[in-house]
DNA sequence: ACAATTTGAGCAATCGATTGCATATTAAAA
DNA sequence: TTTTAATATGCAATCGATTGCTCAAATTGT
């Protein structure tokens, strides 16, 4: 017990039995008696005892350790997404380990390294925007243990993942839309790599089909999504004379940037021209008008990621992993970009 | 090397050394000579070896691991500090578990509990808004590792700080209404018992008082500074039929509420009311118009604070624990909410 | 050429908890 | 009462790396 710290031998030592006994005892063990569990926990009080993780760590190969990759925790999405896989890893005394890739295919890389050298139990990562080769995700595989993918997610791996429907979220974006009156609707998409853009371009144009409109390419706009890039594709299709009434962007920041310059254009916005953004941002609220968008029920979608996590870890010991796919229906949050009869 | 994992074992059978040798070469040690050194290296490459550092920390005591608690990470400025402290741990081979506390006090608590369970070798943290008792952070503090505050931060504990001038930060700002003209400027601030908005308040009266304009109570409105209590303080002072020409708030949220009431009861902005923001969330360079904020000087405080723990855990063995307090100075970055000329 | 140093590396204990196997005690079955 | 089977605990090895101490070889000084 020197140097503050109670161990098990002090707990031993203090009842008269083997640190065994004790390890044992802790760890609710059926071979050990529930009298002696009793005394046990009742000394382990006493003695302010706190196991030291590291030494089980070393011994039983488990560190309760849950590297979680994110592209950045700065995303409303995201972090909600953490806070709900924390909810269910706290719940079970493991802990998470965030790490940030920042869309970066590099520091993917390394931070999977740096995940896998701390030892954690298992990885749960959502895939970055530039990231093309998933060899560093073969990684964790190979070394046997669980890898779920939420949101950003890739076929190439045979592993479980938590997604929404995309498809469903952008079709029903789309299909409000039309319903509001619109015809020419601009469609906001990134790189067709990516799938999360692709199901989102199909549930967009097949929104549109449905209701007997053509789908025109001229229409569809590819770029990095960010505000820059709704900015100056907005101007473009602005410039080019294009006929439009509404933009449904993949993302809540270029149609923020949309937003920006349709104003700057003397548009009036949603009489003139109805958005609808994807991701409900924080700050889709603050806007004027207030944005409409679709949100991706992240704190579900993070309990259901982690708890697929926590049943792979589990069955790992009967070594029969099976990858499911657990797809998630968004919801569309109806503001005022896109409404007619303005709500207040 | 059973399970694919190679160890200093199999290096030291591989060249005919004991694992201690192996290991001083691994750790540079200068008992070991340069040639073996090299030979080390060279095997353990070829072995493919990745240190076992759950191993290493049992040890040594150390587990390379810094405990980062901020309230949370879904906040432009802690996810822009948490990036500058993990630039700096990283590259000294340091990873960083993120914790948010979610301005909870009792989970802060637990998150800090939870943190000292895996043995961090020490702990960064910035204080929720609800924690008045630091008593778990003494806790740190008698473990004998390493504790940094930054941004929120307390009297309490004779620890080492990263802040920036809050003071002067809220006396730019306000300075700078006053330039463009305002001589009635409200401020919304939170409970002053949170430093930070203690020091935003001082800097504010001080600069109207530099200017002879006199600081009316009734123009300084608390609350928790959240979009809905901007929304409700700028109501009650516009019914109150108080006369004001500017705002200068604490916090970029309550100042968007203030600006959609603003606009929601005819006002003209900036001519009608200009107004200021603090923490330059990414959002306020969306709105309409563009807010005027303070920029918190983010990813540097976090380096800083990265630094200042280092330097901390590195003197630990000498054991002479200075504290000391670093203060960095914000930028007020001028857009069009505050402007008479507007700027495009 | 021999003692005194310096240099390089090995031995073995250690960090704290876990766990397969052995053993002692007690209860149930024959 | 003796055998069999549970039940409860102990023993000792183990996880992989680190480190104080010891010792042999090489180098230097006289």
């Amino acid at each position: 017990m020197r140097n503050g710290k109670t161990t098990i031998h002090d707990i031993a030592e203090k009842l008269q039995v083997t640190a065994s006994t004790v390890s044992r005892a802790l760890n609710n063990n059926p071979r050990i008696s529930d009298a002696t569990k009793k005394r046990v926990q009742k000394a382990a009080k006493e003695l302010n005892y706190q196991p030291n993780n590291i030494a089980s760590a070393l011994r039983s190969g488990r560190s309760k350790l849950i590297g979680v990759v994110v592209p950045t925790a700065n995303r409303n999405f995201f972090s909600s997404v953490i806070r709900g896989i924390e909810e269910i890893a706290n719940s079970l005394n493991y802990k998470v380990v965030i790490s940030q890739s920042y869309d970066d295919y590099e520091k993917e890389m390394q931070t999977i390294e740096a995940l896998l050298n701390v030892q954690v139990d298992g990885v749960i990562a959502s895939i970055g925007k530039t990231t093309e080769n998933v060899d560093h995700f073969k990684k964790v595989i190979k070394k046997g243990i669980p890898l779920v993918l939420f949101d950003r997610v890739t076929n190439e791996l045979d592993v479980s993942q938590v997604v929404i429907d995309d498809y469903f979220g952008a079709f029903q974006a789309t299909e409000h839309l039309i319903q509001e009156g619109c015809k020419r609707i601009v469609h906001f998409s990134n790189s067709q790599n990516i799938n999360i853009y692709k199901e989102r371009k199909r549930g967009y144009e097949d929104a549109l089909l449905k209701h007997g409109i053509p789908v025109d390419p001229e229409l569809i706009i590819f770029s990095k999504l960010q505000l820059e890039d709704g900015r100056r594709c907005m101007q473009e299709i602005i410039d080019s004379k294009i006929i439009f009434d509404a933009v449904f962007s993949s993302s809540d920041y270029s149609i923020m940037g949309a937003m920006q310059v349709l104003k700057e254009n003397g548009y009036k916005l949603p009489q003139d021209v109805k958005l609808v953004g994807f991701g409900d941002e924080p700050f889709t609220s603050f806007t004027e008008p207030t944005l409409t968008t679709v949100n991706q029920k992240s704190i579900p979608m993070g309990n259901i990621t982690a708890e697929t996590f926590f049943e792979i870890l589990n069955q790992k010991d009967q070594s029969n992993t099976l990858s499911k796919r657990t797809i998630l229906k968004p919801e569309l949050i109806i503001r005022n970009s896109s409404l007619n009869t303005q709500k207040k």
